[in-house]
DNA sequence: CCAGCTACTCGGTATTGCTAAATACCGGTA
DNA sequence: TACCGGTATTTAGCAATACCGAGTAGCTGG
């Protein structure tokens, strides 16, 4: 995609990954993979990891390391009770801006 | 607001600027004050202001200086042709990871 | 034993929004 | 006159986050 994508993503690359993790665990390059798989061709692989880092430090998820049978374990980031307070006040969050954009959309046609 | 919004904010506030502008040409001040109205209630006034200079230099946006009867001259800025076509890329872009983020919204139930 | 896939880490850079303070023009008021 | 508040813009320094590139490490197949 483009440089505009990047930087939308600031702020919500969080987001989604908490709600990835908020369907079931999982672990850094099963993450990168999928988003690639969804449309985000190039998220760089170091982003996801240093933001599973950042929301380990704050405490929004749980780790665990998971022998792979294809490499070196995993580390698989499960989503916590705050972590699925701080989605809910992200998606309050998002709905609040999408909303406004929606209603610049419109008027803007 | 928060910092979620703020960081929510990169990359999609420049949108919302040029969304404004392609209504009608607006100036700094002004614009500040609409998305307060509008529930941005933290926007920083030297936000946009540095946001305009960006988009000027990128050749986004006309300006014309304007005498104002209540203070200093306005720097008033109008979207033009290209800036047109950056925004019609935004709309893109935002519809791509509006998409997304609604797919994992509806999954997450 | 090496190539290639899996899996994670780290240092440096760029972009962008915020903070805070300064500058400037105007009207009203003490 | 002198000052205050509202209008309007500029600027320097800081913080957060995504990207780039390179490195480490485990495993399997040729």
């Amino acid at each position: 995609m483009g440089k505009q994508v990047t930087e939308m993503l600031k702020g919500t690359l969080e987001g989604i990954v908490l709600a990835i993790l908020s369907a079931r665990p999982a672990y850094g390059y099963e993450i990168t993979a999928w988003l690639r798989d969804q449309g985000f061709s190039d998220i760089a692989e170091g982003t996801i990891y240093a933001l599973l880092v950042r929301i380990e430090q704050r405490g929004l998820v749980d780790v665990e390391k998971v022998p792979s049978e294809k490499g070196p374990p995993r580390k698989v980031y499960s989503l916590n009770a705050q972590g699925r307070e701080y989605l809910e006040e992200f998606w309050k969050t998002w709905s609040f801006l999408a909303d406004r954009l929606e209603q610049l959309r419109e008027g803007g046609k």
